[in-house]
DNA sequence: CTGTTAGCGCTTTCAT
DNA sequence: ATGAAAGCGCTAACAG
């Protein structure tokens, strides 16, 4: 910048006005400035900007993982508010690991990010994570995840567990009784904790009684649904009807089921999570539930990029049953 | 830390170094420091520390979009690096849309990013990075595309154009003739158009003649794929195989197939692109090019966080294909 | 309209 | 081992 000064003839403050704020500076003096500027290759420095205005135009995004079309959904949403508000986006992903997510939680902090956006926060890092936005720190705005009550803790998410528990019960509906549960490590997340509860919650209603041994708790991708599924196809009683808390999983106990020659749902029905794109592309499409992922993410955009200050605000978006082909009625043993 | 060093009785400097540098100071005065960090929840600034240093620990990657799996591998493969050396990822999608891409591409420039690593880049833009990348303003590196020969721009890709060729030969050896090809917009992106390039070599050396009516230039995602599939499956003389260059593609295409009725490989084979993990998920299991996505990621994050001047490094990736069951043998008309 | 000056949060000489 | 002071690239307040 002062070489452009320099080559302009002018001062650098005013080059910082021609460039920034042309209102306050001669049309002359913006062309002698702009072509220096051009001339030498100038580029403006955001993060000097930052520093001495003491903000940062950057929000920080945690998601489990970045290869996944449903986060990448969330991420877009994020993105495309965000861009528009001159903020840029640092993501990072946890791979579903505590020790991952406080790692990346403190690089973020150390840049002073001026909102951070967490997806699936475990357990282990929620204290930490209360104390800075109770001191308004950060703006911090969970995802993904029903509304709790965190002064300072914006939330954009869903009931997990009121979804979970229709899903649960369209499966009731159709005369299944003996219904599997394929979910992700809910021990350590809020929100896959909660899909758990749902499915608990309409077996009780009606009067089923909850059976540990059908409940597979495992990572959320292909192979892991795969597996899970085999085992519920190789027990004694083998589930009429399996309920796979995520897309990804119901991906991989279809396969499971394919390879077994169990047609679906004919001799078993199979549910899923979130409508992940391929659902609808798999033989047969696949039933699950609606999550606007994309509107998720722009709602936590905006929360983000509003002033240090502004007081939280939550969104607990509906989701909707989508009823394809791969749950059908028990089949009545002839 | 000023406030740090009031509250240990020390200057700034110290501060500085007890938390940087602790060789340089005294235990004691490193305790002190410590503790009133601690008590005032202070964090360490990386932002200021940049500036001052003249340089920045920000890479910027931009993608197509986020929501790929296959892309959120490379995109893994670039955090785990950088993360490992203290920099951190600014992220951004271009949507395949030229101008999106240069709005995102001006803006980490603005952060005085340390490099850029471009995935799918558009010939639109192509001229100005080559000239950021000869002046060393940034590093630069080109990613999924075989090696070019640009000063500054380092490239971590495969050779599309072989690959392509050898999976339309595949498909000969198969004896098919009349290849459908579904494919990104290769007007715009050399990847795309090396894919095609591919298929037409194949093409010419089996003597069988190109027609361009059967190449359907497409959005690379499911609803196209399937579109586009519908077309080539409503012509008189259809083909019995079609190629499409990506897994997203192929997977649309299956639907259309299958929607109409026709058995894949029976009554025309289908192979993708990319060896996205959904491929062997389908039904029937996806024929398709195996890239490394992770490894590309991992390869092009050390190229990009090396020190400014670092020679350009480029690096062609073999890609296997991967026979599975969506490609088969022409039937012979009885 | 434009220049001068001070200073953001940090690190690095150069003294002490 | 520690402090004082200068300075990274930028902007805001104050003069002129």
């Amino acid at each position: 910048m002062r070489e452009v000064a320099r080559r302009a003839n002018v001062s650098v403050a005013t080059v910082s006005r021609a460039l920034r704020s042309p209102g306050q500076v001669s049309s002359a003096t913006i062309q002698k400035v702009r072509s220096a500027a051009e001339d030498l290759g100038y580029v403006y420095n955001v993060t000097a900007s930052d520093i001495l205005k003491g903000r940062s135009t950057v929000v920080g995004l945690v998601v489990p993982t970045s290869s996944s079309t449903l986060f990448g959904e969330t991420i877009h949403g994020v993105q495309d508010v965000t861009a528009e508000t001159g903020f840029s986006v640092i993501q990072g992903a946890t791979r579903y690991d505590a020790v991952t997510e406080e790692a990346l939680i403190d690089s973020l902090l150390e840049r002073h990010v001026h909102a951070l956006i967490l997806t699936g926060m475990t357990y282990a890092n929620e204290d930490r994570i209360r104390r800075l936005a109770r001191d308004g720190w950060t703006r911090v705005v969970v995802v993904w995840e029903k509304p709790g009550s965190d002064p300072g803790i914006s939330y954009v998410g869903i009931d997990n567990r009121s979804a979970a528990e229709r899903m649960t019960e369209h499966l009731i509906a159709l005369g299944h009784r003996r219904i599997g549960l394929i979910v992700g490590p809910y021990s350590r997340q809020a929100r896959v904790r909660h899909r758990l509860e749902g499915y608990r919650d309409a077996l009780e209603k009606a009067g089923i009684a909850f059976d540990p041994d059908i409940v597979m708790e495992r990572r959320p991708d292909l192979l892991e649904g795969r597996e899970a599924m085999d085992s519920l196809m190789g027990m004694e009683v083998r589930p009429t009807a399996v309920f796979a808390a995520s897309d990804l999983l119901a991906i991989g106990a279809l396969k499971a089921a394919r390879l077994r020659g169990l047609s679906v749902p004919g001799d078993v029905s199979i549910a899923g999570f979130d409508d992940m794109n391929f659902g609808a592309y798999q033989d047969p499409p696949i039933t699950t539930v609606r999550v606007e992922a994309y509107r998720i993410g722009q709602l936590a955009g905006q929360i983000a990029v509003e002033p240090i200050g502004t007081p939280e605000r939550s969104y607990c978006l509906d989701c909707d049953l989508v009823i394809r082909s791969s749950t059908g009625p028990i089949k009545t043993t002839p």
